[in-house]
RNA sequence: GCACUCAUAGCUCAGCUGGAUAGAGCAUCGCCCUUCUAAGGCGAGGGUCUUAGGUUCGAAUCCUAAUGGGUGUACCA
């Protein structure tokens, strides 16, 4: 339910009767349980336009609120609040209407887009490492968020295919290959290293890596074939990793770098031909207005760059997908490189005016003492082993607990484990650098997703408990009930909110807030205990319901699994 | 040097398109299990929202400056 659209036709009513002009109405959530359930705050703001007395003009407002439906009761606060209390009638039967909705109250965005996603990027060369981990799962989430809500998403893994270090790679997975070697890459981090050895030892095989880079990029078959198993053996490693993630990226989704290396000698004439660019030291480079330094779209030896790969991909993007929106989920440590990409293909006509580029960093993966990962020394962590060590945790950590089958247990670690260490980092606004932490991300204390399962999991045990059909309407019977029916019906307005900021932990804050609320009601109104009336025991179980689709549905979005017993 | 970004409780973080007494979790100290899963609930203590100015009826939120972190800055991605 858009509770804040809604409230605003009401207020917007409510002025135009009282004759008053007002530009944009915005409904906010109230501060304190005391001062209703939202508030309009807009009435100063008008009352210094008008040179009026901002209670006086509240009070002629209140006066015109409708308060036959869906709000119960108005009241002018302080220098001129209005505070609204919805009404309890009108959430029961909205509420009851959402249980029989498998969307639970959630429309669709009026104007949906195809949007484009860009999340993940892993390097071909190297296994994944914990850095990958905010990227991967961000996008995920927005991506996941943008469908539900009714964009048409599509996902771009851009993967790092091509440069000089692959002729070194594909040389030595040959070398292996011939000596009757045919073993899987197991590990890339090794395969890297041992042949780097190679390369350092023997003068001729680092020839022959050169030779084969210049032969990959001139399309020689036999490198290519080669280049080919080699990347495939690699997407392999990250693919096992999206799905012990639970992430939604797939073959598909692909479209590596190298599949734009045709296109980027059309896009350095293409900023020729507008004058966007100029040589400059040998170099293609761009000045943009504001910046000391150029950026260079074609080295002095003729290679092309970084910034010439994205320009390609942006192209590619606005008219061969023909997205309206394309989010790059991406580290804030390239905040200005996608500044200065942006503003080149917004000039170079390569994107049309109204096609939204955003650049959704994230703040960087921070060790213990507060010191970034490196990407080279021996200490970064696999993301594989991450998970890994989270599952086991998340193992130990219930294996005493209620009944679990050996299956049952493993199956609940995996939800509990991955959850942990996605919300973890999906609750962080993402734009702050995120400290990894063993201990933080594992426990299962506080706000993390195993409160979330854990409400879920004992509303399912009620439910087992209860081993009946359930029926009939929730009633709203005390101050609890309204406020969790309220927050239920917030669900929306908040997937509302995440989309367009692109903040996952917008979701987080919502599901902890409606959990905590649902363990006050869960404490505080019974519901199978002896001496319930019949209704009033439905009632409650069904808000127990939607109270459970709703945190399943929010979790769904979020790539975290739900369990139905802990 | 220049640019960007951040600074809120002992710790980790919300809140920031200006609104009422700045909120959570962890940690500390109490209380509540013969009662639907106590991995829960209730309560207490803990704050010059880095500092100094400014804008205004009103500033953690907007502006300016300072201080202290982080990041980026011509041929890596």
């Amino acid at each position: 339910m858009k509770i804040k659209s809604e409230l605003s036709k009401i207020i917007e009513k409510a002025l135009n009767s009282a004759n008053i002009q007002a530009n944009e109405i915005v409904i906010s959530d109230a501060t304190k349980p005391e001062f209703g359930d939202y508030q309009f705050n807009g009435v100063m703001r008008l009352a210094k336009e008008l040179k009026r007395n901002p209670r006086e003009i509240a009070s002629e407002v209140v006066e015109h609120i409708d308060t036959t439906g869906m709000v119960s009761k108005v009241e002018v606060a302080g220098p001129g609040f209005i505070n609204i209390w919805l009404n309890n009638e009108w959430l029961a039967k909205v509420t009851t209407e959402t249980l029989d909705d498998k969307r639970v109250g959630v429309g669709f965005v009026e104007n949906p887009k195809r949007v484009v996603v860009d999340y993940s990027g892993p390097n071909m060369a190297k296994q994944m490492h914990v850095g990958h981990l905010r990227s991967t799962i961000i996008g995920d989430t927005l991506a996941t968020l943008f469908e539900f809500l009714g964009d048409e998403v599509i996902r771009q893994n851009h993967i790092g295919d091509w440069g000089t270090q692959f002729g070194m790679l594909i040389a030595y997975l040959e070398e292996q290959n011939t000596d009757g070697n045919t073993q899987e890459l197991k590990d890339l981090e090794q395969f890297y290293k041992d042949a780097k050895v190679r390369f350092d030892e023997s003068e001729e095989f680092a020839n022959k890596a050169r030779e084969y880079v210049v032969k990959i990029q001139s399309g020689d078959e036999h490198c290519l074939e080669l280049w080919q198993s080699f990347i495939n053996a690699s997407l392999g490693h990250c693919e096992e990793v999206y799905k012990k993630l639970n992430v939604n990226l797939t073959r598909n989704d692909v479209r590596a770098e190298s599949f734009y290396n045709d296109q980027l000698p059309k896009i350095i004439e293409t900023l020729k031909e507008k004058n966007i660019s100029t040589t400059s030291n040998g170099a293609e480079c761009v000045f943009l207005e504001g910046d000391e330094n150029p950026i260079i779209v074609q080295k002095s030896d003729g290679g092309f760059l970084y910034a010439t790969t994205d320009l390609a991909a942006l192209y590619f993007r606005a008219n061969v997908l023909k997205a309206k929106r394309i989010c790059y989920v991406v580290d804030a440590r390239q905040a200005q490189h996608f500044k200065q990409v942006f503003a080149i293909a917004k000039m170079a006509g390569l994107v049309d005016e109204d096609v939204i580029l955003e650049h959704i960093g994230f703040g960087t993966m921070m060790d213990k003492g507060g010191k970034p990962f490196k990407t080279r020394d021996g200490g970064v962590i696999k993301l594989v082993d991450l998970l890994d060590e989270a599952v086991v945790r998340a193992k130990d950590a219930i294996k005493d607990r209620d009944v679990h089958s050996e299956e049952e247990l493993n199956s609940v670690a995996r939800a509990i484990g991955i959850g942990a260490v996605k919300y973890a980092d999906l609750s962080i606004s993402r734009e702050s650098n995120y400290i990894f932490n063993w201990d933080k991300m594992l426990s299962f204390e506080g706000n993390t997703s195993l409160y979330m399962q854990y409400a879920y999991a004992r509303i399912q045990s009620i439910l087992r408990k209860h081993n009946a059909e359930v029926s009939g309407k929730i009633i709203i019977g005390d101050e609890i009930e309204h406020r969790l029916a309220v927050m239920l019906l917030k669900f929306e307005d908040t997937l509302i909110k995440a989309s367009i900021e692109a903040t996952p932990h917008t979701i987080t804050s919502y599901l902890y807030e409606l959990v905590t609320l649902f363990m006050k009601f869960y404490e505080q109104n019974p519901i199978l205990k002896d001496g319930i009336e019949n209704e009033v025991k439905m009632s409650r179980l069904q808000l127990s319901i939607l109270t459970g689709a709703v945190i399943k549905k929010g979790l769904e979005i979020l790539g975290i699994e739900v369990v139905e017993k802990i």
